[in-house]
DNA sequence: TCCATGCTTCGGTTACGATCGAACTATGAA
DNA sequence: TTCATAGTTCGATCGTAACCGAAGCATGGA
């Protein structure tokens, strides 16, 4: 018989629309009860149960007790890294849920993906950085330059700190609103996180949006400037 | 209601077995016609004939007439990288079809992958170029050094030629068998065609794996010195 | 024209897995 | 202790999709 990696049984855990939902409401980044998940899915509390072990089994996600709750979240960036990568090959390919259209708008700005800015405000943000030099395209992936080291660390970001991560500091990511790429990797979450803790924007309760307020728009209008009118493919 | 990729859709298309190994068949790189699918699927032509329709509605598969022969093929580089994504992590994940010990020992040896050479021999390959500095780490992906563009050079290889693609000159690719990573993108592709034409290898008929001759190893030894044995974690 | 080959379409069967109600366990609060 | 909340397990139902036999098309050779 043949060898090699059960390919059929991730696509398994994946091709069913109940789990697809939680993965993809886990995306976030955001660690979320059996309860919530079963909400973001459309079913019964007994079938999401059923649905988390399937998806703990095979290592997509994992689970943290805290009294009576269980947080469930992606097991690790890797998964993030699987899900980010189906998404945008889905979206090549037009498989969309529903119309591609300009529909929930605020999602199609800006929203988190796994632990990122992707969006419209996402791929301005590489544009713009790869217009400044911040960042150069090397080989198959994206780099750090001087002049973007010297960006980050205006903005008070420890890069030191950012290096000792496993993960690459810059990574593109396929968007499938845009048909763009913006800015993954260790570098990405980062900035996400600083629009996030420096009041620039904050995250919807209820979608995986993420709402600027008008000193955020000032400040990141400022930083990245929409240099070109991007025409969305 | 959600908007968003149609992860479920890709899912569901790779998670029925039948299908998933035609996939895996097609990551030769080769052709095959239905009836060849069919029988790598374990299942009879009708079956056959109706994965590989929803296959090419999803997208995954392409098709070409040749007089009676309908040869199905992955559809682009971008399917491949896909599949070679799920694989590594399916492999990290411990999901393997069967045991991950020793079993088809050509296979662990030397093998395609999609268009490039795998197994132990490809993690050794890449290793070496490593090793040498002809191939450089850089940012999340690999870059061809100058020493690297001398050394294709010497083999024969025309650079110029593999530049005009738009897919990346390197790539790392996660091995299952090796659970380290061996050489993708065009250079790997380049490599991988340059051993089977100068007749340093060929394909197996009935499988994926690379078969080399003696003299085939004897210069694929001297380029690719195993510098380190490497422990196959 | 006739037949052989390669593949698709149709129809009916079957099996697997998603689903949910109900019962059960666990943790915390009153 | 009792009750409430969060979640799992069990059992039964149900729908979908995989499967194959048979028939139908298309292409090419005799």
């Amino acid at each position: 018989m043949k060898e090699g990696p059960d390919i059929a049984r991730i696509g398994t855990l994946i091709g069913d629309p109940a789990r697809a939902n939680m993965l993809t409401a886990l995306m976030s980044g955001q660690a979320l009860t059996a309860t919530e998940l079963a909400q973001a899915a459309g079913v019964t509390l007994q079938t999401a149960s059923s649905h988390l072990s399937k998806l703990q089994d095979g290592g997509l996600v994992s689970q943290r007790k805290q009294s009576r709750h269980r947080y469930f979240a992606l097991a690790d960036p890797a998964t993030g890294a699987l899900l980010e990568a189906i998404m945008g090959f889905a979206a090549s390919r037009g498989h969309l849920r529903h119309q591609p259209g300009p529909k929930d708008p605020a999602l199609r700005k800006a929203r988190v993906c796994y632990d990122h800015l992707a969006g419209d405000y996402g791929v301005r943000m590489l544009d713009s950085l790869l217009d400044r030099q911040a960042i150069r395209p090397e080989g198959d992936g994206l780099v750090l330059t001087p002049e973007g080291e010297r960006l980050l660390g205006e903005m008070g970001l420890h890069l030191a700190l950012l290096r000792t991560s496993r993960r690459p500091m810059c990574k593109s990511c396929l968007d499938w609103s845009e048909r763009r790429s913006h800015l993954a990797g260790t570098v990405g979450k980062a900035l996400l996180s600083h629009f996030l803790t420096s009041g620039w924007a904050r995250r919807s309760e209820d979608s995986r949006a993420v709402v600027f307020s008008p000193e955020g728009e000032r400040q990141f209008g400022a930083l990245f400037p929409a240099f070109r009118v991007s025409p969305a493919v």
